[in-house]
DNA sequence: ATGTCCACTGGAAGTGGA
């Protein structure tokens, strides 16, 4: 048995932000890690410097705006999709997928939805009717899956220091909630919450009126997991100090902790990943550990 | 409406997106 740690970070424009980023991969040290609002093309995406720091990655970029990652300590992640099925003219960059230490990894970056209602609304509402779709077939395959990403949903009040000033925003709407109940209702578990179900946590604090300074924060970055791996979570948490170093993103790193099946096979390395997805999956769900029951499988927060 | 930050355009400061 070993421990991963898997992160997600909404870095706010990965150029601008590198130095904070090998900080933060030095200090923390994840396994795995999402990365979302690149807001960089595929050619600016700064693999080098990150392979240099020790994480192989695979990146779907996009000029200006968007962009998402995934980044492997050690190894080069197993790319096993780009884009949600059925996303016909839909040219945003916001879903990739990867096998990468024994799990199948889904980092995703939700729209927006503001100015609420409108266009850009509906866009959101349709792109998580999609999502919604996709996630119930890999949550069906059996397989350890994590669903990482900035949502951009705070699932209820409690996850909000006061929503009285974002009542009308796009990301308290009840329609953007009720999408992200119905992906919970699929079986997933939702690992901040169900770790610490009586803590207010936070993992966005906006530029705004020192939202920071004041903690006045919400709750939009999510890891969600499938039935397979629930029995696996160890711990969660936010990595706040990084909210507060010099030119920060405004979400902080939001990481998990799983207790996976050492695989017999020694850790890939750099210049010999793992071969495929297939045999990345396997190694993971080959050894099933004895179901245990967590803590981590009940309770929703019914704090308003 | 406001607040602040990033990236793009164009070649300075305004705009879109968040």
């Amino acid at each position: 048995m070993k421990t991963i740690k898997l992160a997600t970070f909404n870095i706010n424009g990965v150029r601008s932000r590198m130095p904070a980023l090998l900080k933060w991969l030095a200090h923390e040290q994840p396994d795995i890690v999402c990365l979302q609002e690149l807001k960089a093309p595929d050619d600016a995406f700064p693999f080098a410097e990150l392979r240099a720091a020790g994480y192989g990655s695979i990146w779907h970029g996009q000029r200006a705006w968007n962009g998402v990652a995934i980044l492997a300590r050690g190894m080069d992640p197993i790319e096993s999709r780009r884009g949600l099925p059925g996303g016909k003219g839909d040219d945003q960059s916001r879903y990739i997928e990867a096998a990468a230490h024994g799990i199948i990894v889904g980092c995703l970056y939700l729209p927006n939805g503001n100015p609420q209602p409108g266009p850009k609304f509906d866009y959101k509402l349709a792109w998580f009717e999609r999502f919604i779709h996709y996630a119930a077939t890999l949550y069906r395959s059996g397989h350890p899956v994590v669903l990482a990403g900035d949502y951009n949903v705070v699932p209820t009040d409690f996850d909000i220091y006061n929503p009285r000033s974002w009542l009308k925003d796009a990301l308290l709407q009840p329609e953007s909630r009720a999408c992200y109940q119905r992906l919970l209702d699929q079986g997933w578990t939702d690992a901040l919450r169900a770790t610490h179900p009586d803590e207010r946590i936070y993992t966005f604090w906006d530029y705004f009126r020192r939202h920071w300074q004041t903690n006045s924060g919400l709750r939009i970055d999510h890891l969600l997991l499938s039935g397979e791996l629930a029995p696996r979570l160890k711990s969660a948490g936010v990595d706040r100090w990084v909210r507060d170093e010099p030119s920060p993103s405004d979400h902080a790193p939001t990481w998990i902790t799983l207790s996976v099946a050492s695989t017999r096979k020694k850790a890939a390395s750099k210049s010999n990943p793992v071969a495929t997805k297939k045999s990345a999956v396997k190694s993971a769900t080959a050894k099933k550990t004895a179901k245990r029951k967590t803590a981590a499988k009940k309770k929703t927060p019914t704090t308003r």
